[in-house]
Parts: C-alpha cells; structure tokens; sequence
DNA sequence: TCATGTTATTTGTATATACAAATAAAACCT
DNA sequence: AGGTTTTATTTGTATATACAAATAACATGA
C-alpha cells in the first residue's frame, strides 16, 4: 500500500511514521555490515568526534531523552566501544580503541546509506528534502 | 538543540526520525483526551469505517507489520473496543458499542491534532509538506 | 485425493524509546 | 556554613514495533 493510498494519507503523524520506519530498514541495512544499530552508530560517530562527550549533551545533540542515551550506552559498553568515567555528576564517554580502528568502515556506511538513498531520490532533491524536513522538526514544539 | 545544528542535520536517518518523534509526541497529546496512544487510535478509526476488516489489510494500509497489528487489537481488545472472530484462517475486527460512541470524539481529536500542526506549520504548508513526505516514501523500497 | 506449497495470523523474543522516580552531586542563597 | 534548589545521570517500568518461527487453513497440481 502506498502512502498516497491510504486513508490516513492526509495525516502527518500517519507519514511521518511510515517514512521513520521504511527510512530505518534503509539504514539498518547499511549499517548491517558492521553490526551496528543506526542509532548506536550515531552515538558512536559522535563521541568518536567528540571524545568524552557528556550524556546529556549526546541526548541534545541526537534529540533523544538522556534515559535512552544510558541504554545505547551500556549497548555500546557491552561491545567494548565505549567507555564511561564518572566523576562527581558528570559523566564522560570515550571510544575505544576498537571503535577508532572501526571509524573508517563507519564512514563508509554512512556514506552508503547516503548513497543509497541519493540514488532512489536523486541528489538535490534528497538534500532539500532532509533540510525541509528539519525545518518543519524545528518548527514543532519541545 | 536545532535539527538544523546537529551534526547528523544532513542525514535522512536523522532527521526522519526526530521528526516522527516529535510528531508522535504532539498527537500523543490530542488523542490523550480519550486515553488512546495515536497508533491504536488510528486502527481504531480504521476499524469504525471498515467493520470486519482483516488484520492483513491493516497491516497494508497501516504500513505496519501483521504482528504489531495483532499487538494492537489485543490492546484494543482488553479496552473493550474491538472484538475479533476468525473463520477459519481469515480474522475479522470490529469495533464495539462503545467504540461507535467514542467514533464523534475521536473526530474531534483528529481535527485537535491537524489544527495544530496546521496553526505551527501554517494550512498550505503542512498539506504540501505531507504530501511530500508520502511521495517521499513511496519511492522507498519495502 | 493427497502432498506440497501458499496465505493469514499469532507467538516468542528482541530492540528502541520514553516517562517518572531515584540518586547523587553541584550551585546558590542568606 | 547549612539548607534549598537545580542539574546530570541512572533505574524501573511501560509502549511500540519488528523479525523469525509456529500454527493453521486453504489452494493447487499430479
């Protein structure tokens, strides 16, 4: 069924859930080679580039809540990516060695799903599509 | 933290995802008035205009999988919404009494909610931009 | 007709995410 | 300094969703 189709077709909550999903498998897809959740891989890229970012900054930064932040976290703790040192209140995470010496195929799956994507929506019409699509996120409340 | 200031502003995965977040979070919020979470509210609906509906088809016009429909009604179930009979391996949904009194309601939520993002995205707005979001996903494959 | 394949649905299990409450540390008044 | 408020993080619990396997019914071709 097309999203075109459906009777919910007129209805933002309707589409922009639908295109999160299918958009999710895309990527999931991408990031299969290395066994890595999309989500896990941002976190990771981002404290790769950022090393000893703080929780809460992560969660702004990916707009997620800092409570699924700790989760991806410990994920990410249990493959030996990361690290977290606390002191006082404040919590760091770092990378790992394993995690720095994979950041090259990281680039390079982000890059596919880019690809992958830029293929099936043409380059500049994706590009304007992902920037409208902020917008409108930052036009919504929270 | 803006989507348009996150490192991840240009990344499709990213952005489709924190605006299905957000936009969950602001129906969420229209349709708690009837104590019901927007995905069940719209199986509902579903339901109300398509008595005897079968499970795969809602999948289909949902674009969710069969088995978080079977998720769904079994929530819709327990709340004395919907009952299910099955004929064989073909089953059929239908909503309640109760669920046909709550139908005017639930309208009036759905309006609630597309009032809202109307008012915040502006009337032409918003209906361009979910229709561009449809064909966004129709181009997608899955 | 019956063996095999196909379809519809459900179940078992896993993941992502959130909210609210619990901790714990730091900052801030007076 | 000592009490109060704010901030950062984690934990407990709940929801939405999916995939793969199980089940069950149906269809179909030899």
């Amino acid at each position: 069924m097309k999203s075109s189709n459906s009777r919910f077709n007129k209805c933002l909550y309707f589409s922009a859930n639908a295109l999160a999903r299918k958009v999710e498998k895309l990527a999931a897809e991408s990031w299969k080679k290395i066994h890595l959740a999309p989500s896990h891989a941002y976190l990771l890229m981002m404290v790769l580039e950022e090393p000893g970012a703080q929780p809460g900054a992560i969660a702004k930064e990916m707009q997620l809540t800092p409570s699924t932040i700790t989760r991806l976290i410990e994920k990410l703790e249990e493959k030996k990516l990361v690290i977290r040192t606390t002191e006082g209140k404040i919590a760091n995470v770092f990378a790992t060695s394993k995690a720095k010496e994979l950041y090259p195929k990281m680039k390079a799956c982000l890059n596919d799903f880019s690809k992958k994507y830029g293929e099936i929506l043409g380059a500049d019409e994706s590009i304007r599509m992902v920037q409208n699509i902020n917008k409108l996120t930052d036009k919504l409340p929270g």
